[in-house]
DNA sequence: TCCTGTGAACCTCTTCACAGCC
DNA sequence: GGCTGTGAAGAGGTTCACAGGA
């Protein structure tokens, strides 16, 4: 850690900035964190998964306020605008570093700089996608993508009479160019948009290929390996829990 | 309560029925539950939200083993197969009532009749969807929602070059037909797929309309009044997440 | 004054472990 | 044997309340 003695200096000891958290580098497993007294602690196995979910939404949040040229924002403000706590705003923020001003708040650009840092995003994810269908084609056009760091590279689908097929830039391919592909693209992420009954080979040859991550939407449950990240969005189960919570509105 | 009186009788004493779960009866408000001395409690309001999520992916995978024509299923395979605990399923179920049998496990076929009631899915929503961009088109072009008990009924944009035109076997409507048309259709659930800017304005207008749900697509945070039920799906975000697993396996 | 960061208290959710039933 | 339903224990997350800095 290059810049870990700062920490030691009395005028910057409490500071941990994100940019020192170095998850990539050195042994590979438990990222690492300076403490105050130098020494060296993982402390991402501390952090609250609903906090990384809402570290996406502050980010949001905040670019927004960014659009609205704002400089600095308040915990309180910042919370009001998603419908949380101030204290909650803070203890988050808290878990990956000290980024407020005290009777400042936080500034906008500096913390959307390593908000983006943490996630991941202040580079470029190749990501491919596997399913032209009718949501593989909605989601291999749609723009947010770009400006939130994630570039769709390459498309692929079982049929064969849609593989060679344009769509948008890219040729559908067939999926036994998985692994090629995924390699010369250096491709990390997947989306995946196919029916269910083919969702769990499709995975398992994704995972093959060396994907790290991949986001489901074939309404079906799979697996993956240990280490292998797995989001899953079901489009019908979120009408079905907005119809429980209309049905009982103090519960949902 | 038509067979309440049924839970008092001592061979059926433990059990309380979904089916006498009835949230749309009697006075609007919560939802009361029969107890075993026949006395009735709000009880809805004890159940843990984590659980009502998980409800829709128990359904989603009885519906799985009901296609591979399994008749009952035990807490430990229904958990085994979501990666949760025996422990967690039956917990999560018996908020909602006692359906297991001991001994056996739960019927399939009548656990899936029970889930659906409670989250209301056992009856039809008629839906609509605002925005019909990319992923607007993807939506109204989705078949698992009628499976689920979700009707599409109407498709409205702002942009006045679409309305008028056909999409499937939809005329897109402009947006100030959508109270007129919510009473006509009885429609109580919206999604809503338009870009960031518009988003609140719609869904203003959609509450305005007299919609009880609204599904958000927008890459926004919206805001809606109480006892309006709102979910977000945002298709960045669900990357970043991914983004952030990748990086730091052990936390996500 | 306004604001953050944080221990402590509080609350919610999950897991354990077992009584009771088939 | 297998299985559910559930109180109790444990883990995890949120809110409170305040010290300390700008």
């Amino acid at each position: 850690m290059e810049s870990s003695k700062l920490d030691q200096a009395p005028s910057t000891a409490k500071r941990s900035k994100a940019s020192e958290l170095k998850p990539t580098s050195g042994t590979p497993g438990l990222p690492e964190i300076a403490r105050p007294d130098g020494t060296l602690e993982p402390r991402f196995n501390a952090i609250p998964h609903p906090a990384v979910r809402r570290l996406s939404l502050y980010l949001r949040q905040l670019e927004t306020f960014q659009r609205k040229a704002r400089r600095t924002i308040s915990s309180r403000q910042l919370g009001e605008s998603l419908g949380l706590t101030d204290a909650q705003v803070r203890k988050d923020l808290a878990c990956f570093g000290q980024f407020g001003h005290p009777g400042i708040g936080y500034r906008v650009e500096e913390l959307i700089g390593q908000v983006r840092h943490i996630l991941g995003t202040d580079k470029v994810w190749n990501v491919l996608l596997v399913g032209a269908g009718n949501l593989g084609r909605a989601l291999s056009a749609y723009k947010e993508f770009n400006a939130k760091g994630f570039r769709l590279v390459a498309i692929f689908d079982a049929d064969s009479t849609k593989t060679g097929r344009k769509l948008g830039p890219f040729t559908i391919q067939p999926i036994r160019e998985m692994g090629e592909t995924v390699k010369k693209e250096q491709i990390r992420l997947a989306m995946i948009a196919v029916p269910a009954d083919s969702a769990q080979g499709v995975v398992d040859q994704l995972v093959e290929a060396g994907v790290k991550g991949i986001l489901n939407f074939a309404p079906i449950s799979v697996k993956v390996p240990p280490h292998i990240a797995l989001n899953a969005v079901d489009l019908s189960v979120q009408l079905e829990q907005l119809s429980f919570q209309v049905n009982f509105p103090t519960v949902g």
